[in-house]
This record gives structure tokens, C-alpha cells and sequence, in this order.
DNA sequence: ACATTGACCTGAGAGC
DNA sequence: TGCTCTCAGGTCAATG
């Protein structure tokens, strides 16, 4: 699921393949997930090019050369793909854009809960959505990290998942995180000391640049991570107990009971 | 003002 | 086989 780390792949993905070469046409196969309407859309980016990409949280902006951003959001089954025959188009492509030298960048997308969309500002963006920092970016030191969590009550996980408060953390890596933390998902953020506080921010960092580091591929997670185990039946990869899926506000929640106590 | 829940989307996989 | 049901998790609106 496109969390921090998929989404800064899909971004420098877009760096390696699609900078500095002229917008031909647009092709909205989907308007569900447009935010911006098809024809301010053709006009924002035909005969433009993007010059650089930004990241913020889940989101993505590509800068054009006339300082309007591109907007992504992949929801949970996004994707890119950069290609350049017509016949290499991907199933479930739902927005398209073609450069003036035949290749293709599609925004792929099975569930339609993405966003694309043009704006003027991304500080107005960020804005208007109530973005929190960026959680890899947007806080240096641990005084940061509890100034943002000032006053909040909720449960652990959903305060990690919660964009207005940290933007970029999912469900997947909340849980990667807690469990490394060995923190309860449904323990209440102001019962846990500073020093508890202070592993979970420390071990945020550490997840998230590990996972960007390792391509965001599973596959390539240390054994010693939760992720690989998340799954029904999963084990414990510190203490080899059986790995428990909760509901935590709607969600579910993998942890190992034994390991991350209440 | 904050926390929590349910709706939206649609393919995959389970069960009958 | 083929239908129905549940689940996945991103955000946002509605509710507590």
C-alpha cells in the first residue's frame, strides 16, 4: 500500500523518466479521481514540462515549468508506470500523460481512491488538507515529534496514522513501527513516558529510511521486521509467538501480544 | 476541538 | 462453474 516510502519510490521514479520533456496530451480515463476539471487540467499541463518533484507525506507534486504542481495521490493500489509503446499500456490506468517523444506515464489504479489534481501552491495544498509535517522530513529532533503530539489522547496507531497530526504513515507501517517500539496499537499516546515516546520517534525514522532504502520492497525487509509476518499465522520474529490481528479504529491491526503489552 | 466510525472504491479469494 | 460475501486501507464526512 502506498504509504511514505512507495510513494518517495514513485518519486524518484518520476525523476529517472519523466523530467524536462513537453506535455503532448492528457488522457483522463477516469474522472472519479480527478479533482481538477479535465479541461483546467489539459490546460495546466499541455506543452509543459516537469522540471522537479517534491514529497509530502502520501502526496506527490511535480513542479512545471510555469510553477503549477501536479498533485498525485495514489490511495491504496497506486502506481506508476513510464513506458513507450501504446501496446505496454497497463489494465487500470486512470490517468494518462503523453510526452511529445511518445512515451507514456500512466497513473495505474485498480480501486479508484486516488487524487490527481493541479494546483497553483503546494503550501496552499498542504493547507487546505491540514497536512501534518512530513514524517521523515518534516521533524528533525525529538522535541519536534513531541510538540506535534501535544495534547493528543487517541490510541497509538491511530495517532501515527492520522495525516493532520504526522503525514505518511498507513496502516502497514504504523504497525511496523509500534511493534518495533514494543507499544500496544491501542495504548493512549499521553499514558506512554518520554522514553517510550522518544523509541517510537527514533524507530519512525529508522523504518521508514530502511524501507525507502530497500526499494519500500518487502521482500527486502530484515527478517527481524514485522512486516514479512504480517499476515494470519505470522510469527513473532523477537519471541516466536503467534502474531494477533486486532480492529484498531476500523483498521486492522497486526502486533504480537507478548512483545507489545498493553 | 478532538476522537472514532462508516462510506466510498473494486479486485482477490473464500465459501457454497 | 459461478455466484455472493468479505476484506484490503487511502481519505473524508458524519457522529460521538
Amino acid at each position: 500500500m502506498p504509504e511514505l516510502p512507495e510513494v518517495e519510490i514513485f518519486r524518484r521514479y518520476v525523476d529517472a523518466t519523466a523530467l524536462h520533456q513537453k506535455i503532448r496530451s492528457v488522457d483522463p480515463r477516469s474522472t472519479y479521481i480527478l479533482e481538477t476539471a479535465p479541461r483546467s487540467m489539459e490546460q495546466c499541463l499541455k506543452g509543459h514540462a516537469f522540471d522537479s518533484t517534491r514529497r509530502r507525506g502520501k502526496y506527490i507534486f511535480a513542479a512545471l515549468d510555469d510553477g503549477d504542481f501536479l498533485a498525485l495521490h495514489f490511495g491504496m493500489t497506486g502506481s506508476l508506470k513510464y513506458y513507450k509503446d501504446q501496446a505496454d499500456e497497463p489494465e487500470y490506468t486512470r490517468f494518462l500523460i503523453e510526452f511529445t517523444d511518445n512515451y507514456h506515464l500512466a497513473l495505474v489504479m485498480p480501486r479508484k481512491l486516488g487524487a490527481v489534481q493541479c494546483v497553483p501552491s503546494v503550501e496552499a495544498f498542504v493547507q487546505e488538507k491540514e497536512l501534518g509535517p512530513d514524517a521523515l522530513e518534516g521533524i528533525p529532533d525529538f522535541g519536534s515529534f513531541q510538540h506535534v503530539l501535544e495534547g493528543r489522547k487517541g490510541m497509538a496507531k491511530s495517532v501515527l496514522m492520522n495525516q493532520k497530526i504526522v503525514a505518511g504513515i498507513g496502516n502497514t507501517y504504523s504497525d511496523e513501527i509500534l511493534y518495533q517500539a514494543e507499544v500496544h496499537p491501542k495504548k493512549s499516546i499521553d499514558e506512554l513516558d518520554d522514553g517510550v515516546l522518544k523509541t517510537i520517534f527514533t524507530k519512525t525514522g529508522y523504518v521508514l529510511r530502511t524501507a525507502i532504502d530497500r526499494n519500500a520492497d518487502p521482500d527486502c525487509f530484515p527478517d527481524s521486521w514485522l512486516i514479512p509476518q504480517r499476515h494470519e499465522g505470522g510469527r513473532c520474529p523477537q519471541c516466536g509467538g503467534e502474531v494477533r490481528n486486532i480492529k484498531v479504529s476500523g483498521r486492522s491491526a497486526y502486533y504480537c501480544p507478548n512483545c507489545q503489552s498493553l
